[in-house]
DNA sequence: TTGTATGCGTTATCAA
DNA sequence: TTGATAACGCATACAA
């Protein structure tokens, strides 16, 4: 069942309508341009019909003789003819253009995706347009919606987890959809992202072994993010199996820098003294948290190990550098991008959950304490 | 004059023709869907003709009756309807897409003007296309044929400066071109960017106020980059201006390592003793630099004090802060694509170039020396 | 190996 | 206030 959204004028998708005058002015604009050539235009110049350009332009050259494929070239070349992509995907259902929607692309995490991605879809001849949610439910509602009127043949989305009625009809359609780093069983679309399991695992027993007998997770909120949960399960079951209380879980908001500041102050008070280790649940939380450290000028390691998720530039630059979890984001994002194009090449499997490994780097926030 | 590719195959820049199975699959799946619903569908459930959905589509509300168009809301909701752009621009000559070419994604400035541009293109119900060219101007000439193919209304561009000519060319059709951080005044199209000459005239004083004498400047490869030239060219010159030599000018090349640790021994064995600075002339110059000399275990800034451009978000990390200049990057990419929407609407005026100021933020890399 | 004719979904023109 | 129809540029079925 579709959720309605009364408030819903549809053409708040749409280009509005130019006032009046703006619209002459474009008009004659427009008439100013040179004379845009088509496929009839290279027909023409080519002295064959156009057809046989379409042929052309499909690679079909079985279909052509030499001499007019080499003319039909030459014509191309010399009136700088581009195959128009809407005619193209009007006709054929295929815009040849890819979606990809991102909670927050100023996340390096993101853009080590986006690269990937990119880089797949350029060898298919494909294109990517890239929208930014904020993490906001409506913007990703409007975008989805934009995406569908341009006939996307694919989708790669950070999702905020509160769409899926409008996510089960894109797939309804045609379109195939890869959920990136966040997992919704009950859509039943491909999923790729860390094996949040193993190397949340493979973080706290690192700590717990260097000697640490207190450890906090701080993260932003857990509620509907897959990617989130598991990793603060994990945490808190690796701590549970071996009898230490998994008491330190926090979620902040990072909106609010007082919410990491109290959290902050009520663990290291209550650890005071103790061999203590926070754990960041990703690269953005990291950067926050050691900030408020730095602030209240707890030295690291010195009063608190560190350590986080995601590995970015600069965590071997902050004191000795940071000891990170890296994902393999480049992968990450050129693996979901090759499941698109697997769906839309006839793979009609159940769908995947493809998980890679985290690689676990350490540094000298967490060095051994007896 | 288009400069010819003679290597060029037309259709490396449109899928190929998969293979008669993949085909065939194809087509099965593409039955299979949802029958794909059109505006004379909307038509026929509301009882009106497609011309009148039409109107309502592009808001043309002051030639439908209020019954027409209840009727025609309900029933674009009933069915899901979603209006096809490719046919839309088809027809209008107008794709609702603006293309954006950057030389590196994982730049966190190309991020943060990419956020600015993308909520200016969503207020206007434009999105954005995006494209990454590792500064090869290869892939950049590719992406400029795909974007026209798509028929881009716009393009944001952070060009390598060797494809002009396409550039040129696809000014000559309609489309409005920008030009993001690197100038082309030969190009007679809108830049926008920061005011390197400020900027850096700014930065190198407040050193020299501090008390350095000898002050390196560590930029990319400057050939063809007008905004490194400019911060080079205003380095030098406020040198030279107070009667210092500016012979501490390198290019390095980051994709060898090696290059950015010569440089940098020479200098600081040139400068042993000294009161000594260096400048990095951007946030990945300056990760490159802070890296090289952490390995180094040169202090900072016991042993040299470090500023640098843009200001990333863990400059204020590291040690106690790096000194660097801010640019307003969201502010940037919001102007330049208004500059885009500026000229869509018909602004003929001469091409602009706006200049940003930047600002600089003192921390701890650069105290004071007597 | 090549060409003719039709239609993809939309908007614009013209008429009512 | 509404509707019939043509056209946008291209790819395909079918014919030759």
């Amino acid at each position: 069942m579709i959720k309605r959204y009364d408030i819903f004028e549809w053409n708040r998708f749409l280009k509005p309508v130019p006032s009046m005058n703006e619209y002459r002015k474009g008009i004659m604009m427009r008439k100013k341009q040179t004379e845009k050539v088509t496929i009839t235009d290279v027909a023409k110049a080519a002295g064959v019909s156009k057809t046989t350009v379409s042929r052309y332009l499909s690679g079909q050259y079985h279909a052509l003789s030499d001499r007019t494929r080499t003319r039909i070239k030459a014509a191309i070349e010399q009136l700088n003819y581009r195959p128009n992509q809407l005619a193209r995907g009007l006709k054929g259902d295929r815009s040849y253009l890819i979606g990809m929607i991102v909670a927050d692309i100023t996340n390096p995490y993101s853009t080590a995706v986006l690269r990937g991605a990119e880089d797949v879809c350029k060898r298919k001849g494909y294109s990517l347009m890239v929208c930014n949610t904020d993490n906001d439910p409506a913007k990703e509602r409007e975008y989805i919606f934009t995406l569908q009127s341009h006939r996307i043949d694919g989708l790669l989305i950070n999702t905020t987890g509160q769409n899926n009625g409008f996510l089960r009809e894109l797939a309804n359609d045609r379109t195939p959809v890869v959920l990136v780093d966040r997992k919704m069983p009950e859509l039943g679309f491909d999923t790729i992202g860390l094996d949040n399991e193993q190397a949340t695992s493979e973080l706290v027993h690192f700590i717990l072994n260097q000697g640490y007998k207190r450890i906090a997770y701080i993260t932003e909120p857990l509620a509907g993010v897959s990617s989130r949960q598991e990793r603060a399960a994990a945490f808190a079951r690796e701590l549970t199996r071996l009898g230490i209380p998994a008491d330190d879980l926090y979620e902040v908001d990072l909106h609010s820098p007082e919410s990491l500041m109290e959290k902050l102050d009520h663990f290291l008070t209550d650890t005071e003294g103790d061999k203590r280790a926070i754990i960041a649940a990703n690269g953005v939380v990291m950067l926050k948290l050691i900030s408020a450290l730095q602030l209240k000028g707890v030295q690291i390691p010195g009063d608190v190990a560190v350590a986080g998720f995601d590995d970015p530039e600069w965590a071997p630059l902050i004191g000795s550098g940071i000891t990170t979890v890296a994902q393999p984001t480049y992968q990450i994002g050129v693996t979901a991008m090759e499941r698109i194009f697997n769906r839309l090449e006839g793979d009609t499997s159940p769908a995947q959950n493809i998980h890679f490994a985290g690689k676990l780097i350490v540094r000298g926030s967490t060095p051994a304490v007896d």
